[in-house]
RNA sequence: GCGCCCGUAGCUCAGCUGGAUAGAGCGAUUGGCUUCGAACCAAUAGGCCGGGGGUUCGAGUCCCUCCGGGCGCGCCA
C-alpha cells in the first residue's frame, strides 16, 4: 500500500515541478529522520535551490501552496530548511489497507533469466555454494513477488577440469574401488570432498588430468563414463540439498551439451565475422584467437599482453569463449537452441535438463530479455569480457542488460576453523578470517551445517515442547534451522565479506531468522487463542470504517506499525533496484521488532471497548500475514509453533 | 605494477539517487514473565564514520591522495 502513495506522490510532485519550473526528473522522495516529521519528504526544494538561485525554504512554501491537495495526504508542511514533509490522513490510509485484497505485483513484460548456484559436481557444496544458491533464490522470488517473469537456470560444468580431477583421483588413486558401489554404500559426494583435496596435491595431477579431459571430451573410454556417473550423482546430491532450503531450478544447462551441439563453434563464427576477435601472429599470444584489451578495460595502453586469449594456439576454446556461446543462447541470440528433457518433478514443478538428442514436447528455455549471473566478486574479470563479447559483437542492449550478480566470499573466522579441527597457521590465527577452499578440503560442507542447526533447533523445540510427537518437533526444527540459515546468508549486503562463525549462525536471537518467525508465531498465537475461545475472527471491513480506524490509528504506536507493515512491496521494490535481498531481510527484522513491541505493550483479547478490540485483532492480523508474505520471499516459513 | 572491493560503537554489520540529532544485533550493566509463553521487551553506557585535502548551502555517502586489509589480473575453470 505504501509503494502505490509513494509512486503517486512522486508522480505528482514530478509533473507540478515539470510544468511550474521547467525541471525534469524531479521526483524523490525520502524517508524522514524521525517519524515525528511525518511519513515522507520531498527534498525537492534543495535541488531546485541552485537553478532557481533562491532559498530552498521559499521555494518549498511555493510547491506546498501550488500542489493542492493529494489524495490520502493530510498536510503537507514546509520543514527544515526547505524540506516538505508529507503527513498521510491516517483514517483513508487505513481505510486503503483494510479494502485493498493481496496482490502479486503487476504482470511486467519480458523474461528475466537468473543463474545461480552451479556448483562443480565434483564434491559434497559447502557455505560459499550456500551462499550463492540463497542469494540467487530470493532474487528470484523478488523478481516473481513484484510480477516478473523469471527462469532459473543452474549451470552444470559436467566436463570441466573438477570432475576430471575427481576422476583422476579414482583411476590413479583408488584403483581398487568400485564406484557404482560406492555410490550406493556412502555419502559419495562427502568421499569426493576428500578425494578431490587428495589428488588436487598430487605432483602428477596436470598430466592424469590432460588424459583425462581429453576422454571426457571425445565420450569415450572409461574416463568419460565415470565423469558422466560422478557428475549425475553428486549433481542429485546438490539439489537434494538445496531442496532442503526450498530451491529449486527450471532448467540445468550442462557443458557437456555444449560442446556437443557445438554452440563454440556457431558464436566463434559470429565472433570472427564481426571481428571482436582476431588471430594473433605475434607476442606471448601468437597463435591464439584473442580479444583485444580495450574492449573489457576502461583504459588500456597498447600494450597487447592485456588482450584475453579465447582460443588456444592448439585450437581449444577457453571457459571464457564457451560462456560467451552460453550467455549469447541466454538471450535467444546464438542462432542454436539445447533439446531439454524432464529430470524430475517436485511438488508439481518439473525441472529440466539439457540433452544432445531431439525429444518430443520440448519447452522453450531461454530467449531472455534480461539476464542476471550470480556469480562470486572473483569472476568478474572473466563476466566483464563475456559482456565486452556481446557488445563486440553488436549486441549493445544485450550487454547492457547483463548483469554480474556478483557478492562476495564467504571465510571462516579462525574460532570456527578450531572448532571444526582445521589446523591453522599462527599466521592465519591472526586474521579475522580464513578463506574456504575446495582445493584445500578446508571449509564448512552444506548439509553439515544444515544438521547442527536442525540440532540445535530440535534442543529448543523440545525444551518447550516435550509433549508434541516426535516427527512434528523434528519438521518445526527443521523450519527453524533453514529460516536462520537462509536468514544468515542474506542479512549481509552482496559486496562484504562474511566472516562465518558457527556460534553466529547458530544463535535464533536478536537479528535471525528464528526471531522473525518466532514474531509471526506470536501474531499467530493471539489469533489462535481466539478460536479456542470459540470466537470467530471479526469481520474487518464490516466493523471497521474510516472513523474508526482514524480514531484508533491517532496512536502513534499503532500508527508506525500499521506503516511499518504495509511497506512490504516498497522494500522489495527498492531491494530489486538495488540489487540487495539484504533490504528485505532488514525490512523483516524491522516489521518484527515493530510487532514485538506492540505484543508487550498491548493485551489484544482481554481489550474491552469493542471497537478497539476489532481493530487491535485487525492489525495482529495484517501484521501476522505480512510477516508471512516478507519470509515467503526470503524463503523462510512459519512454522506451526516455536 | 594495474584493476575491483572493504575500512562506521568492544565484536559483526545497516545507512536507499549527497540532506534534518549517524542506526541495529551481539557483548556489557540494570530492570521486566498477569499463559496473547521471555527464541521477547525496556533502559543505560559505548562513535573526530581509517588519516589528510577538495567539491557543495550541506559529505559516512562524490573527487584526489595516503595508510591498512581482502580479491582478481593464465594458452586453469
Amino acid at each position: 500500500m505504501f509503494h502505490s502513495i509513494e509512486k503517486n506522490i512522486s508522480a505528482r510532485v514530478a509533473e507540478y515541478v515539470r510544468t511550474k519550473y521547467g525541471v525534469q526528473g524531479a521526483g524523490a522522495l525520502e524517508q524522514p529522520k524521525q517519524s515525528s516529521f511525518g511519513e515522507l519528504a520531498i527534498p525537492v526544494a534543495f535541488h531546485l535551490a541552485r537553478q532557481l538561485k533562491q532559498a530552498p525554504r521559499a521555494i518549498a512554501a511555493e510547491l506546498v501552496a501550488g500542489l493542492g491537495s493529494i489524495d490520502g495526504v493530510a498536510a503537507l508542511e514546509v520543514a527544515g530548511n526547505g524540506y516538505i514533509n508529507v503527513r498521510l490522513d491516517r483514517g483513508a490510509y487505513g481505510y486503503a489497507v483494510l479494502h485493498t485484497a493481496d496482490k502479486a505485483g503487476e504482470p511486467v513484460p519480458g523474461k528475466i533469466i537468473v543463474e545461480h548456484t552451479n556448483i562443480n559436481p565434483n564434491k559434497a557444496a559447502h557455505i560459499g555454494h550456500l551462499r550463492n544458491a540463497v542469494l540467487g533464490d530470493t532474487f528470484v522470488r523478488m523478481l516473481r513477488a513484484s510480477g516478473r517473469t523469471v527462469e532459473v537456470q543452474n549451470y552444470i560444468d559436467n566436463t570441466g577440469v573438477q570432475v576430471a580431477d575427481v576422476v583422476a583421483g579414482f583411476e590413479h588413486l583408488r584403483p581398487q574401488e568400485d564406484v557404482e558401489t560406492l555410490i550406493k554404500t556412502t555419502r559419495f559426494d562427502y568421499y569426493c570432498w576428500n578425494l578431490y583435496a587428495e589428488v588436487s596435491s598430487h605432483p602428477e595431477l596436470k598430466e592424469w588430468r590432460r588424459e583425462t579431459l581429453h576422454s571426457i571430451e571425445h565420450r569415450t573410454g572409461q574416463s568419460a563414463f565415470l565423469a558422466a556417473l560422478i557428475s549425475e550423482t553428486i549433481v542429485n546430491y546438490h539439489l537434494a540439498t538445496m531442496r532442503k532450503l526450498d530451491i529449486s531450478y527450471d532448467l540445468l544447462p550442462r557443458e557437456s551439451e555444449i560442446l556437443y551441439l557445438k554452440f563454440w563453434e556457431t558464436a566463434f563464427e559470429q565472433l570472427k565475422e564481426r571481428q571482436a576477435i582476431y588471430f594473433e601472429t605475434e607476442g606471448k599470444n601468437k597463435g591464439c584467437w584473442v580479444m583485444p584489451a580495450s574492449a573489457f578495460k576502461e583504459q588500456t595502453g597498447e600494450d597487447t599482453d592485456d588482450s584475453k586469449v579465447i582460443v588456444r594456439s592448439n585450437n581449444t576454446v577457453t571457459y571464457v569463449g564457451k560462456d560467451i556461446a552460453y550467455q549469447l543462447w541466454k538471450f535467444g541470440l546464438l542462432g542454436k537452441d539445447f533439446y531439454y528433457r524432464p529430470l524430475r518433478e517436485v511438488d508439481g514443478h518439473i525441472v529440466y535438463i539439457t540433452t544432445g538428442e531431439p525429444q518430443p514436447q520440448a519447452p522453450s528455455f531461454g530467449h531472455g530479455e534480461w539476464v542476471y549471473n550470480v556469480i562470486d566478486s572473483r569472476q568478474s574479470y572473466l563476466q566483464d569480457v563475456v559482456v565486452a563479447g556481446l557488445r563486440a559483437l553488436g549486441y549493445n542492449q544485450q550487454a547492457d542488460r547483463s548483469t554480474h550478480f556478483s557478492y562476495e566470499m564467504v571465510a571462516l573466522t579462525p574460532g570456527t576453523c578450531v572448532e571444526l579441527g582445521i589446523e591453522l597457521s599462527e599466521e592465519d590465527k591472526k586474521k579475522t578470517y580464513v578463506e574456504v577452499s575446495g582445493r584445500k578440503g578446508l571449509g564448512v560442507k552444506a548439509d553439515d551445517l544444515i544438521d547442527k542447526l536442525i540440532e540445535k533447533a530440535l534442543q529448543e523445540v523440545d525444551s518447550r515442547h516435550s509433549e508434541a510427537p516426535a516427527a512434528e518437533r523434528l519438521r518445526i526444527a527443521t523450519e527453524i534451522a533453514i529460516g536462520a540459515l537462509r536468514y544468515f546468508m542474506l542479512k549481509f549486503t552482496r559486496n562484504s565479506v562474511i566472516a562465518f562463525d558457527l556460534q553466529e549462525a547458530l544463535s535464533f536471537e536478536g537479528d535471525t531468522g528464528p526471531y522473525v518467525q518466532y514474531t509471526a508465531v506470536r501474531a499467530g498465537n493471539i489469533l489462535r487463542k481466539l478460536a479456542e475461545r470459540g470466537e470467530a475472527l471479526p469481520d474487518f471491513s464490516a466493523e471497521l470504517d474510516q472513523d474508526a480506524l482514524a480514531r484508533q490509528l491517532a496512536l502513534e504506536d499503532y500508527w508506525q506499525l500499521l506503516l511499518m507493515a504495509s511497506k512490504s512491496e516498497s522494500a522489495i521494490e527498492r531491494a530489486i533496484v538495488s540489487g540487495e535481498p539484504a533490504h528485505v531481510a532488514k525490512y523483516a527484522f524491522q516489521l518484527a521488532q515493530a510487532f514485538n513491541n506492540f505484543y508487550h505493550g498491548t493485551q489484544v483479547l482481554s481489550e474491552e471497548n469493542r471497537e478497539k478490540r476489532v481493530f487491535l485483532l485487525w492489525m495482529t492480523h495484517y501484521v501476522r500475514r505480512q510477516l508471512e508474505r516478507t519470509l515467503a520471499v526470503l524463503g523462510i516459513t512459519v512454522p506451526a509453533y516455536m
